[in-house]
DNA sequence: CCGTATCCAGGGGGATACTG
DNA sequence: CAGTATCCCCCTGGATACGG
């Protein structure tokens, strides 16, 4: 048989943006810092507190890609000691509406996902 | 000053979630190989073909990842060459649409995105 | 056709110490 | 306070080869 007639599976452009957005807030990190500041802007340190567990280091990290992305903006205030400020801008916060949607579905769905690896794991 | 007035910044169990799901599907692949299935069931050799430059190996892993997860299911036809197909569960359906909300901004605001990147590398 | 096994390079991410 | 610098571990993910 000839393979001419083979179905062209192809990814829409929109697959592609996906997988790229979701890289780019893949990070352990991110999705935490976003919806920290979707309610109010905050100080390194706040946020530092805010998001459970992580380092300084990484904080730094996620928060200049944040910035690269264009979703966070920083603001320096150069009093004695530094005061520097994150807040969302306004595309991130256009961001954060979809990426509540995904964390509402995790919400509802979490003990089915849950019992569906505890069986899958039951029967290795 | 004391700090007994310090603001409770937390996260709320929604944030956690959201970052755990997103973990979930955050690999290279997850989202396109969903993207793929949410019109079709398919076999293996399709879904290696129809995602362009994935490994046998992170297909594999991408697969048992999703199934364990209770999103993708597999049924084996014991026929030769054998016949394996995966289709999206219910639960992977329903998590299909809050994806390409996401998938809908990214598309709109990727010019947006791009530009942020652009000034921001331009400026160091 | 549908995987698993193995090897290996690169980067994500933690701990710690140091600067302005 | 708000970072930068360094070290180091581990996991992700690619290439390849082999088995049912």
């Amino acid at each position: 048989m000839n393979d001419t007639d083979e179905p062209p599976i192809r990814h829409t452009a929109e697959c592609l943006r996906v997988s790229q957005v979701l890289s780019r807030i893949a990070g352990k990190w991110s999705v935490l810092v976003i919806m920290l500041l979707r309610q109010q802007s905050l100080r390194f340190s706040e946020l530092k507190r805010g998001v459970d567990g992580i380092s300084q280091r990484m904080l730094t990290l996620t928060l200049r890609n944040l910035e690269r992305d264009g979703l966070v903006s920083r603001s320096v205030t150069p009093s004695i000691p530094p005061r520097v400020d994150y807040e969302l801008t306004e595309l991130g916060h256009s961001l954060a509406g979809p990426i509540q949607a995904v964390g509402t579905w995790a919400f509802h769905h979490l003990p089915e996902i849950e019992a569906a690896q505890a069986q899958y794991d039951a029967q290795e």
